[in-house]
DNA sequence: ATTAAAACCTACTGCTTTGGTAGGGTTTTT
DNA sequence: AAAAACCCTACCAAAGCAGTAGGTTTTAAT
């Protein structure tokens, strides 16, 4: 399961594709329009900026904004910066790869199975881009 | 990701799967043979019994056994008993499902990008099953 | 009938993560 | 000077994870 971390930044990502071209948008506004506590997502955003996601402003009619085309920022992305590894299991993980103890890559069966689950998903999280998620 | 509750669910499994119809099998023989935490695994086989996966036999002589072929219990099936939802959203989950606050289902992107995810992944899990660990 | 083996059951512990809140100070820009 | 992002520390409650402890019940062999 996604953590609420990420779905916040889901849905403050989504604010700013529908307000993209049009300017710095306000923490308070994203805040405020998408119910997510403001201290919090402001932590978000800082993640999604230093991530390269966003790009931000500072001063007065200052806010953040997003630092590439909507179509350009994958869905899988977003994911690995807020929540972490995406595959089931770490030994099939392409970003966060780690050995798992007392099994044998080659001869585990639970290995295989991961690591087409793996492929199938990020063959649509690594297509699915910001944009689709305000259709 | 799994966790290593699960993951120890199927090494215990697949050493059933390779002794099946051979009896039942000690817990402790089990713990032995795959490194899992003796009271740690006995848990787990109870859930694992509870949920219609395992049989066991009581007494001396007793033990551990998979109520059906191999075949017969898909990989899908493991997880929800033991680590639960396997959707990224609880909005698409067949089996866990929750509304979402501050989202309409209808309008929501992410929702449908999780729920194509979540037909992909139940496409392989609950097609394979133990008999497919032990290859 | 007794004893030993084995699963069964309940509860507990320690640790980490999650999902925040509080409160400030710094820097940049208008 | 004001507005805004930036950055930092600290704290909190609740939940989940990984595992441990110890006793109860059932069964089979003696």
């Amino acid at each position: 399961m996604l953590s609420k971390k990420t779905q916040y930044a889901f849905r403050a990502l989504t604010h700013l594709v529908e307000n993209y071209n049009k300017g710095p948008v306000l923490i308070s506004e994203i805040s405020k329009k998408k119910k997510i506590p403001l201290k919090f997502l402001e932590n978000i955003l800082l993640e999604l900026k230093k991530a390269g996601i966003l790009e931000s402003k500072k001063g007065k009619g200052g806010g953040y904004f997003l630092k590439s085309h909507p179509s350009k920022t994958h869905v899988a992305n977003v994911i690995r910066v807020v929540d972490g590894p995406i595959s089931m299991l770490p030994c099939v993980s392409l970003y966060f790869y780690e050995r798992c103890k007392n099994c044998d890559e080659r001869y585990c069966g639970l290995h295989d199975v991961m690591e087409k689950v793996r492929d199938a998903t990020l063959n649509i999280l690594e297509k699915r881009t910001l944009q689709d998620l305000v259709v």
